[in-house]
Formats: C-alpha cells, sequence, structure tokens
RNA sequence: CGCGGGGUAGAGGAACGGUACCUCGGAAGCCUCAUAAGCUUCAGGAGUGGGUUCGACUCCCGCCCCCGCAACCA
C-alpha cells in the first residue's frame, strides 16, 4: 500500500428523487462513486466520507403521496428504504446515506438560507410563470408546443402569480467563470466547456420557495410562515449537511476542505450539470463556503444502438435483475469497462454477456484457474502482505477518474500473464527444467497478486477471492465466472 | 443558421499529424496448465467533397446521414 498521508476524501453521488424505482443510470452513478471512494481508501489507504442518500421534498413526490393516499414521510420512507437495498446490492459501500426529510439536514438547509439571505442574494420578488407540474419545471414560451409542455402534453400549463423568494444567481456570473479557470473544475473538460458557456450568457436568478399553501412538503423557510424551500435548493445543501455543517466545522473541513484546498469531489449525470456545477457553486459561495474540487459529469446509458431507454421502445433493463443473474462484480465491471467513464454507454443483454465470457470467464476467471493450478499442483507459494506493486499506469488513469482506462490496464496484465504461460510453458517445463518453471509460476502468482490488488475498487468480491487463493495457494474450485451459454 | 454528440473491418468499440488497436464473429494452425478456455497467423476498414501539410482517420471548411437536448431524469 502506498504511504497514506492520512489524507482525507470525500465523495458524493447526487440524490436520486425518490418518485420511481431505482434505475441503470442510478446504478451507473453509485458504482462509480463508489469505485473511486474504495480506491482511495482501500488501494490508497486514505480516510473517505462517501455520501449518497435521497432527495425527498417537493411537488411531485408530495403529489404521488397524495394519489397513493399515503403520508408524504411514509411514502419517502418507502423509497428510502429501497434505495438502501439497492445501494446493497451493488455493493455500494457509502459512509453516510442522507435524507432531505433528516432533522439534521432541515435545520442545515435553513441555516444555509439565513447566510445567503443575509448576504443579500434572497430577495422576494413577483413570481409569474407558465409552469408544467409534470416536469416540476417552470417553462418558457419557447419550451411549450401549442400552450402544451412537449413532455406533458396531457397536463394543463399552470399560471402561477406569487410572491417566490429568488436566488440572485446573476450576482455570480463573473466568480462562477473564475472557478471554472480551473481545467480540472468539471470533467471532462467538454462538459467545462458547456457549462462556462451558459454562465457567460447571464446566468438568470432563480426562484427558491414556494407558497406553503400550495406546497406544503418543503422545509419551512426561516422567518417565512407563508413559504417553503424549492426542492433543488434544499436537496443540493445535503452535500454538506451529510458532514455535520453548521455545528461540526472541523469534519466539514476535512472532508468538504477549505477556500484553498478544496476536497470535494461530486459525481453528477449530464442532466446535473448546471444544478452541479453553476447554482449550486454560486449558492456555496454566497453562503461564504469553499466551493467543490472536481465535478465529474458522466453519461447515460442507453438501449441498443444509442437509443434512450424506454417503456416503449421496451429495451429498459432492470439493474437488479443483471444483478441476480450475472452477479454484482459482473455489473461493476461492466460499468466500469463497457461504459466510457464520462459520456454515454448501450447497454444490452447480448453485448453483456458478450463481454462477461470474452472478459470476465475467458480471460480473469481462467487465468486464475490455470495459474493456480499449476501453482497448487507444484507446491509453488509467495509471501504476500499489504502490498503490490504499484503501477504508475494504474494510479494515472485512477488519478483522472478515468475508470475505463485503468480497467483498460488491468486487462492488459491479464492478457500479459496468458501471453507468458504460452510463451514460457510453465506446465511443460516442470518435467524438464522445473527450477524456471516454479520461478515462471512465481512471477505469475505475483502479478495475479497485483491484478488482485487493483480489482478491489471495481470487484470487491472477485478481488477478495483472488487474493484469498494467491494467499493461499488454493485451487479455484469454482470457477469465479461460469462461462454463459 | 437553436444547442450538442457522432459517422473507423460483418457487428460493437478505442487510439493517434507519420506501422490504425481491441472484443465478438469467419478461416487455418499451435498448445494441453485452464471455465470447449489460452497462443499464433490470415481475410476484411476511416460517410462524402475540398483545404492545410513533406505526410490527415487525426486539424480546418462545405455537404450528406444518424442521434440527444422532448426521460423511468442519472
Amino acid at each position: 500500500m502506498k504511504p497514506s498521508k492520512s489524507r482525507k476524501f470525500y465523495i458524493t453521488t447526487t440524490l436520486p428523487y425518490v418518485n420511481a424505482a431505482p434505475h441503470l443510470g442510478h446504478a451507473l452513478e453509485f458504482v462509480q462513486a463508489d469505485i473511486i471512494a474504495r480506491y482511495h481508501r482501500d488501494v490508497l489507504g486514505e480516510e473517505i466520507f462517501f455520501n449518497t442518500g435521497t432527495d425527498e421534498h417537493g411537488l411531485k413526490i408530495y403529489q404521488k403521496a397524495l394519489e397513493n393516499k399515503k403520508d408524504p414521510q411514509a411514502y419517502v420512507d418507502e423509497y428510502a428504504e429501497k434505495f438502501k437495498e439497492f445501494c446493497k446490492a451493488l455493493n455500494v459501500d457509502y459512509t453516510a446515506f442522507i435524507r432531505t426529510t433528516d432533522s439534521h439536514h432541515i435545520k442545515a438547509a435553513q441555516e444555509f438560507w439565513r447566510r445567503c439571505y443575509d448576504n443579500g442574494d434572497i430577495e422576494k420578488r413577483l413570481y409569474r410563470t407558465k409552469y408544467c407540474v409534470g416536469c416540476e419545471l417552470e417553462k418558457t414560451d419557447s419550451e411549450l408546443v401549442n400552450g402544451k409542455c412537449p413532455l406533458h402534453p396531457v397536463l394543463e400549463i399552470e399560471m402561477h402569480e406569487e410572491e417566490n423568494y429568488f436566488f440572485k444567481f446573476s450576482n455570480y456570473r463573473e466568480k462562477l467563470l473564475k472557478l471554472y479557470e480551473n481545467p480540472q473544475f468539471v470533467i471532462p473538460e467538454s462538459r467545462l466547456n458547456e457549462i462556462r458557456s451558459f454562465v457567460s450568457a447571464g446566468p438568470k436568478d432563480f426562484s427558491i420557495s414556494r407558497l406553503k399553501s400550495k406546497m406544503p412538503w418543503g422545509i419551512p423557510v426561516p422567518g417565512d410562515d407563508t413559504q417553503v424551500m424549492y426542492v433543488w435548493f434544499d436537496a443540493l445543501i445535503n452535500y454538506i449537511s451529510t458532514l455535520g455543517w453548521p455545528e461540526n466545522n472541523e469534519k466539514f473541513e476535512e472532508f468538504w476542505g477549505t477556500d484553498e484546498n478544496p476536497n470535494a469531489v461530486q459525481i453528477a449525470g449530464k442532466d446535473n450539470l448546471r444544478q452541479q456545477s453553476a447554482m449550486w457553486q454560486a449558492m456555496l459561495m454566497s453562503a461564504g463556503l469553499p466551493n467543490s474540487k472536481n465535478i465529474l459529469i458522466h453519461g447515460f446509458i442507453t438501449g441498443g444502438g444509442g437509443l434512450k431507454m424506454s417503456k416503449t421502445l421496451g429495451n429498459v433493463v432492470d439493474p437488479m435483475e443483471v444483478v441476480r443473474e450475472f452477479g454484482t462484480d459482473a455489473l461493476r465491471y461492466w460499468f466500469a469497462r463497457e461504459v466510457p467513464t464520462f459520456e454515454d454507454g448501450d447497454f444490452t443483454i447480448d453485448k453483456f454477456k458478450e463481454s462477461y465470457n470474452a472478459n470476465l470467464a475467458n480471460g480473469l476467471g481462467n487465468l486464475v484457474s490455470r495459474v493456480m493450478k499449476m501453482a497448487v499442483v507444484n507446491g509453488v507459494s509467495i509471501f504476500t502482505g499489504d502490498d503490490f506493486t504499484w503501477a504508475p499506469e494504474f494510479e494515472f488513469s485512477m488519478g483522472q477518474y478515468d475508470l475505463r482506462e485503468a480497467v483498460d490496464f488491468i486487462w492488459g496484465e491479464v492478457k500479459y500473464c496468458d501471453d507468458f504461460i504460452q510463451q514460457t510453458e510453465p506446465f511443460r517445463k516442470t518435467k524438464t527444467n522445473p527450477d524456471e518453471a516454479r520461478e515462471n509460476i512465481k512471477k505469475l502468482l505475483l502479478k495475479l497478486h497485483d491484478i488482485g490488488w487493483m480489482l478491489k475498487p471495481f470487484m470487491p468480491v472477485t478481488s477478495e477471492k483472488i487474493l484469498k487463493a494467491v494467499r493461499n495457494s488454493e485451487e479455484i474450485k469454482t470457477p469465479l465466472f461460469p462461462r454463459l451459454k
């Protein structure tokens, strides 16, 4: 293990809005975050804080709860459980699972509001707009088709005119652009360019509250009984309330960081680019808090041919079924290797099986079997501690959060071992030149041990199996990944 | 002129201003430690028209086509 330097590492996912069951997109983000978190914890030896949770306020949830004749709290409780089980099935090992209905989060959100207010960035204004309940968003005329929301053509557009609080996003154009001068602030670069041009165009102030009489399912605005916070404003604050902010300043600074040393890594989908890299950052500035360090933007999981997954097309895949049928590590492998880390990736069962057979069954699994067999039969073993041969390429890719490149490197090592066996033929040399054969088998065991180490973040269960087999010189009795028909 | 992404062997995907790589599939061979797995070799390739360049798949411009932005929101 590398010297740990007792560094602290913070990463958070976005919080899924709990109006639908967890899907492949959630799984992708959770697993990507988990891989990065485990890398820092299990490979680099750092102390980590890995945050995830559920976003539970807002009109859509309120309405859905009413439809189901449920108390909103009972409704969101159910969903929070579902998402926790989901994490468990994916082996996502979070430090904290925050829910935006947690009492501490509510207090933190109110304190955050006060700070923005005291800083003069929150102001009451007349809010008049066209509003689509389905999207839970304001709509501009250009977004409407024949006066209807194209997403929800059956729903009537509502006219809203009420007093709301606004956040003066427009105050932060220059400061945000300054933030974007750091070429690593948003990864990948194409997304940084996208947000830069959005902010350059001039951010518009946005409404951050709703009339409580119309929509009570939100956090009360401090000092105004008639208003609750708009769900976006409240939800983003979870990233710091989860650390015990504002009371626990020490923990906050250790993990979230300081102005001089920002430390928070956020991961989000491309649909969340604005909220995470612009709105939330402006909110932090307003509250006088440090910005995030990196915003990692991933793509979407598409069905075959780059098409969106949709019920209509019938190409929706349930991640839980994939886990049940092929195992958690197989799905985690697929997310890391077959999905471009920062772009969209296709998922079809056929492609999944193909990759499984080629890389998990024939590649990794078969290699472990053949090497362990030779080792055990010839009584070759190695002494290993918590150490492995550090590969700079691997470290570099992981440092760039390029998961795919890192896994590609590991499979390069698998390929190398297969070649090595073919060239040195230790299985044959044991008869003619046993010393050389034993040396080569030893080399293979060391390589296997390194492979097991590097797999820790990606495939924790498989990694453990490999390391155990190598350490104890055990044959693989049941294949790691049985070949699929 | 809305914005954005993309067109690479039969299929799906990488990389790169100078031998275009990988996986699956096809053909032949080798090996026998292994999960009918492994290794080698062969066949087959850059939408289109220009430009820059000693040299372009790579950079620039035009055109054609596909896709996303319009969701089960990541």
